[in-house]
DNA sequence: TAGCATCGCTCAAACGATTGAGCAAGATTG
DNA sequence: CAATCTTGCTCAATCGTTTGAGCGATGCTA
């Protein structure tokens, strides 16, 4: 493995000091036109790669980013992240990656870690039970940091994210039209900010039209997969048959909640109807399709790889917040509500 | 923004030289226990922060990897890539990520970037149409490069991969063990190992039980979308309705056959078969389930990054590969083959 | 007690870039 | 024509680490 092409190398190559090449590769004003370009072409020729750790050093600033997801096993996170990377890549910054599993332990390393490589800024969507002042202590001295897809109530750090009450609220209040009045929830378990505001915001609409939802109508379900979708409806069908709106947490969740009620025998988006939450590719893909609000994670992606740009530039601005509205998209498994064949109301 | 506390600081602090508290902090035998013991309390009272950039400038060395996907919105790409990432979490390397979005010019400018960012070595799925020479080229010197995926045929470049041909031979063998003989194919239109790779297993497998797939059963597609799936299957069953079995590049192409043919009226498992590539989460989803040949994703991606570890410890060591033999997973989607109703054999 | 390791540290030179100060030669001005 | 400015470079210090060489003090051997 030869050994790198340095600005030394070049220098004595073209007879130059090492900081006329410097200046040269750099279009400073100072250097006339014919060196910048002789320079500039035995550069190109000697293969010469720019160190940029040697830079950084020297200028005491960074061009690369960090993004700390908490899992990118969850499809939704994948859309956030391409949107991310490529608008820090539409800005010339350089993604460290790391997925931490829901793991604290994880992340705080991860974050430690892209310190001391010299990260200009953390985008972070937090892992469950991340603690404001632990992260602060961390990323001590106003370390550029924002937070998407998830944020931690009562910190001051910047935050890009879906309005999940909003989104909600679109559900019931489309539910509502079309007739429901029995409703049942699945989901927010879990003991994050998105869990805490769907749940809130699920509440409230419901409550706005005078109706309610009992404890036995709820399924508080941590893990969101397919499969506690599945458990979580055949408990709310066998406990509470009178229900005929199925609103849940996620769209993994009311994936499974829609295949144990084709299981069960009940004809999705006639005898029940069922509204997920994110708006996957593959909420399409079933029969019926699955009705959604759609978060718009390209947008929240891109908000937040800007408001860290915004906080590396001005680290002293106020705190900057983005919620993004959602929006609803309806398919086949909703419907007017028919009073169920199984007893109640 | 603070300036961050560094060895001269601690230095001061504690009354010793730069140089002995560098040794203390990376536990140098020739520093006395107090000290150490002494130095470190400092550091970690003054928030200390190792400053990788500048070691690894002294030291010549990196401790940071780049990976770079063709494509993360192929859900496939995603498990490579979180197998990929805990595998170098374990061994304390950074990752930087790129998406090339199936673009050569990104591709490109990212490993350019990288090199200059001080990168250690690189992990690759190269972008449709990548040139081995031209990708030497940039790399020169033999920069620690892996393929994982993909590889380029004909190149000495490491890589992990899953073995393409040996999937396809499966799904065959398991159709003609149900008695089918009339193939279809869909995908394989890309310019990719993976498609070359597939398309040649099927057609040996099937020319191996003397049988074959004439033009007119055979569908390439370069997309690989649910939606391109069901177009080609639409075209499939208009040409050649007495096919029994389809056979598809990928699950995402599988899953638009298997919905084209219920929407057609057909039943899948039982009027025809179909099998999948990859074995997606989703697959299971489906109603029926899709038979998939299983790409043994964590395994490969764990390869990958070991290969690189390795190649960059050893830059001089022969090529190596690792081919992952896929194995095949039956669910609702294939059965027993029974003459077609409409038409033909 | 001279000779020689060993211990526990300090000194100073790197690594590869950036940058303010400096300087010689030529152009411009009064 | 002397004074001043501009042009186009060079010099040397600097960023924060690492590391080989060096150096007193102590301990051990002969």
């Amino acid at each position: 493995m030869a050994a790198r092409v340095t600005l030394k190398n070049l220098a004595e190559a073209a007879g130059v000091s090492i900081s006329a090449v410097s200046m040269a590769l750099r279009d400073h004003p100072r250097i006339s036109e014919a060196k910048r370009v002789e320079i500039k072409r035995i550069a190109s020729e000697m293969g010469y790669i720019y160190n940029r750790q040697a830079a950084s050093l020297r200028r005491g600033s960074s061009d690369s980013v960090s993004i700390c997801i908490n899992d990118l096993h969850n499809p939704v996170f994948i859309e956030f992240l391409t949107a991310i990377e490529s608008e820090f890549r539409r800005s010339g910054k350089l993604v460290l990656l790391c997925n931490a599993h829901e793991d604290p332990e994880i992340q705080a390393s991860f974050v430690h870690r892209m310190l001391e490589q010299g990260s200009a800024g953390l985008l972070l969507s937090p892992v469950e039970g991340t603690e404001p002042a632990e992260l602060r202590e961390i990323v001590r001295d106003r370390f550029p940091t924002v937070f998407f897809s998830r944020m931690l109530e009562g910190s001051d750090f910047d935050h890009a994210i879906n309005d999940d009450a909003c989104g909600m609220q679109l559900a019931v209040e489309e539910l509502v039209r079309l007739g429901h009045r029995h409703f049942a929830w699945i989901g927010g378990g879990q003991a994050t900010s998105t869990a805490r505001g769907r749940v809130r915001g699920f509440e409230a609409a419901v409550a706005r039209f005078g109706l309610s939802c009992p404890p036995e109508q709820v399924e508080r379900v941590a893990e969101t997969s397919l499969e506690a979708g599945r458990k979580a409806m055949a408990a709310i069908l066998a406990r509470a048959p009178h229900v005929t709106a199925v609103v849940c947490f996620s769209d993994l969740l009311a994936l499974g909640a829609l295949v144990q009620c084709r299981d069960a025998g009940q004809r999705v988006g006639e005898d029940i109807s069922i509204i997920g939450h994110d708006d996957l590719e593959e909420a399409s893909y079933f029969e019926p399709g699955l009705s959604s609000v759609k978060v718009a994670k390209g947008e929240i992606g891109q908000a937040a790889a800007r408001l860290l740009l915004a906080r590396i530039a001005w680290p002293d601005a106020p705190p900057a917040r983005e919620v993004v509205a959602p929006r609803l998209v309806l398919r086949g498994s909703t419907g007017p509500c028919r009073p169920r064949k199984a007893g109640g109301s």
